[in-house]
DNA sequence: AGCAATTTTGCAAGCGTTTGCAATAAAAAA
DNA sequence: TTTTTTATTGCAAACGCTTGCAAAATTGCT
């Protein structure tokens, strides 16, 4: 690699290793009817003049972009920062890079989708929870390569890569109302997501199952995010008979409700026990670290890669819908209720 | 939009345009010289066939590729995020993508560094604390725009966006010591790294400044990663005559520190204060919220990726560096050392 | 109306690869 | 040997776009 230069192109490498330029785009791509010595004397050539595949005009040319989009709604959220990891982990094994879009762009994430599929990317990995349907459509119309994480598509023709977000749910109810809560605040996502949906559907359940009666005032609507898990969790606690254990449909509400608790000035989880979902990094961290419903995002991302990846390479590969357990991890910041507390409200 | 089919070529909107397919490229351009009603037909085909530039043939085309580098050591740092998010925002203002590269790949650095000046990329980003001089020579003899962000170039001759690491450390001790902590402990970053060297530089410096005397034993050796950090913490705990303060060089190894202190048995701030570097999201999550010198690690992201951007679209624009001021920011896990605890070290 | 200046448009030649097809060389079979 | 078969290699034609150059239209002045 002694002569770095920009211009090195395939027919430097050919004349050099004095062969045909096809040749070497043969050997560059692994075909197999090539005389070993030829490969050789290629590969020689290729090293001794530092040449790099173009990848744009490899992709014009009809191969691969060796590029996958991922569609996220943005980074600012821990929760995609664990999916993204998994991405990698498994891209770093193969060789695709990772091209990220970002929805809060300002065009639409339909273009965004359309984009890729012009040369861009080989296919795409979508978090985009909000999705409007309509391009997912596009997307399939095309048979372009997709996958779908942490959602579904209502048509279930899509591959996708989700968890068990209601059986979840229903396990850390369980577990409260296992520890002695009788009195279970819970916090939604944002209800237009399936997951928002399933958690709350299984946080019923487990209610009804215990034969508990569901009480209105304690379903507070909440979005995913920290500050109306604060703000719903005020409203919890300011009922007249507040709840002794709030369930925020993931950890970042969660965060917000213990914040909550703490400027009421009471303590998690002495006066009020708090559990989330997600476990996203930021679940242990916190003091009292967070008891919550693990959702095994990287492992997510993971396997939501490899479908894709096999589904570009094997394009009529049927469609695939994995869904993960998810597993209650238990932490500090779920208790018994205090019998005097329970007293004081009964 | 009506038809969406992958295969719409500047040919058909010409065509359906009416015009010849330079002229469509010329709008598409932005070129100046075209008439408004023939702009206007050329944008209306565009519409109607639901066209979409394919980059790859644009950029090969001798065009630009439209996307930017971002070369980051990993994902599972906090502190990426928020540098990019900040590169992601400014982004979305222009209309580059993001390609994102973690070095933890296989290949090596260096030949990510080439396969993006093979038209891959217009410029790239590098967040590689542990960067191996050699590529970035490579990327300056080709003149390929690229921008370091929180590094620097020993030899000074690369954009670069930093911050005032000296200073602000130099503050954080000051701030311990005004509190009246005398013997403070010192946890290092990784020392290969510039800014490493500088918050152990600005802390010694605001000790000697204060006639202080620097104790051997009250430096310890970390890596900016929060196990390294317990660690660290544990011999500081171990000393015969522990210090009443920890100042850890970064955020990570911070939260590292108080979980070995509360492995102790010791509280924070109460009998150790603790106070950490970067200021990350996670910095205002952990109880008790961190005292922490602030690094606006988003406005870095996000004036690295203006810089590049210019230096892009004016490819003779000097480089620059840009330094940005850090702050100390005040949350609890600092307070004044109990007089009694001073008395019984004495 | 005639001519120059200026604005618009179209043609053709790439950009660096991949790949189908055909030609050549080598190996196997007859 | 000669004929088949099979392994290697080269040529040429895309891939979809940008851009220099030149031709065609238009406009502005005499």
């Amino acid at each position: 690699m002694s002569e770095i230069n920009t211009s090195v192109t395939i027919l430097d490498v050919a004349r050099e290793a004095g062969v045909s330029y096809s040749t070497v785009s043969r050997v560059l791509s692994g075909y197999n009817y090539v005389k070993d010595s030829t490969r050789e004397r290629v590969l020689e050539a290729v090293e001794r003049l530092g040449y790099v595949v173009n990848q744009q005009a490899r992709s014009l040319a009809g191969g691969k972009s060796g590029v996958i989009g991922l569609l996220v709604p943005g980074l600012d959220n821990g929760y995609i920062g664990e999916i993204a990891r998994g991405i990698d982990e498994e891209l770093s094994k193969s060789s695709y890079d990772l091209l990220l879009y970002t929805t809060h762009r300002t065009s639409t994430e339909a273009s965004y989708a359309l984009k890729m599929t012009k040369g861009l990317a080989d296919g795409v990995l979508l978090v985009v929870p909000l999705l409007t349907t309509g391009y997912i459509e596009t997307l399939r119309e095309q048979n372009f390569p997709y996958v779908l994480i942490d959602q579904v598509d209502p048509s279930n023709r899509s591959s996708a890569v989700d968890s068990l977000n209601r059986q979840g749910a229903y396990e850390a109810t369980q577990y409260l109302l296992g520890l002695g809560h009788r009195r279970i605040g819970f916090i939604t996502g944002l209800m237009k997501l399936r997951s928002a949906e399933e958690r709350l559907a299984g946080h019923m359940a487990a209610l009804r199952d215990a034969g508990m009666p569901t009480e209105e005032d304690l379903i507070q609507t909440g979005d995913f995010w920290r500050r109306e898990g604060y703000e719903a969790a005020e409203r919890l606690l300011n009922l007249p008979n507040p709840p002794t254990a709030i369930f925020a449909s993931n950890d970042l509400s969660a965060f917000g409700v213990m914040e909550a608790v703490r400027a009421y000035g009471l303590q998690v989880p002495h006066d009020i026990s708090v559990i989330g979902f997600d476990d996203i990094p930021q679940a242990s961290l916190v003091y009292p670290r967070l008891t919550t419903v693990r959702q095994p995002l990287d492992e997510m991302g993971r396997i939501a890669a490899r479908l894709l990846i096999e589904q570009i390479e094997n394009p009529d590969r049927p469609i695939r819908h994995v869904t993960l357990p998810t597993s209650l991890v238990i932490r500090e910041s779920c208790q018994s209720p205090h019998q005097s507390w329970l007293d004081l409200r009964r």
